[in-house]
DNA sequence: GCCAACGTTGGC
DNA sequence: GCCAACGTTGGC
C-alpha cells in the first residue's frame, strides 16, 4: 500500500526534563507521559517517517530547538500502569491501555532555538495551532507550509 | 513565582 | 448533563 503523504507535528517538552540534547544523546526515545486525549489522538495518527519539531517549553529560550522523526508508531504507554510512575493511571491496563506513546529519533538540532516570539512575528505562521492563544496541547499537527517556513527561519 | 487559559472531575 | 471547583500548563 502506498504510504500516506508525510505529516508534520510539533511536540513540547521541558528541556530540563527531556530536551533536544537528551534526544541527540539517546538517538531514539519513547515519548511517554502524554495524558491529554487530544494530544494522544494526534500521536495515534503519527506514521513512521513523519517529521517532528522539538519544542522547548517553560525555560528560556522558549521555542523550537530542532527536529525529530517518528521511529515507531503509537503503542501503549507502560508508565500508565506503573504504580510508581507519576504518570500512573489506574484506568489504564495492559488489556485495555488508555494512554499511548510513540518513539522519535533525533534528526537535527538548530544552531539556535527559533524563539516563540519570532514564530509569532511570522505571517506564514499566523494560524499555527501551537501559537493560538492559550493553547497548551503538547502534541499538535503542523502544516507542510508551516514546516517549511520554520525550517527557513532556523540556522542549521 | 504569578496567573490566564484550559481540560478534567465530581456533586448534584 | 450541567457547571463550579480544581489541577495543570506554560509564557512571562
Amino acid at each position: 500500500m502506498p504510504r500516506a503523504r508525510r505529516q508534520y507535528w510539533l511536540m513540547k517538552s521541558e528541556p530540563s526534563v527531556f530536551g533536544i540534547d537528551d534526544l541527540r544523546k539517546k538517538k531514539t526515545a519513547h515519548w511517554d507521559g502524554v495524558r491529554n486525549y487530544m494530544a494522544r489522538n494526534y500521536m495515534m495518527q503519527m506514521k513512521r517517517g513523519d517529521r517532528v519539531f522539538f519544542y522547548h517549553s517553560s525555560e528560556e529560550p522558549v521555542g523550537i530547538a530542532g527536529t525529530a522523526v517518528v521511529a515507531r508508531e503509537a503503542y501503549p504507554d507502560h508508565t500508565s500502569w506503573d504504580r510508581k510512575s507519576k504518570y500512573f493511571d489506574r484506568r489504564s491496563t495492559r488489556e485495555r491501555p488508555l494512554w499511548f506513546m510513540v518513539d522519535v529519533s533525533f534528526e537535527s538540532k538548530f544552531d539556535d532555538v527559533v524563539p516563540l516570539e519570532a514564530l509569532r512575528r511570522q505571517r506564514a505562521l499566523k494560524k499555527m495551532i501551537t501559537l493560538r492563544q492559550g493553547n497548551r496541547l503538547s502534541v499538535t499537527p503542523v502544516t507542510e507550509a508551516e514546516w517549511k517556513a520554520i525550517l527557513a527561519m532556523a540556522k542549521r
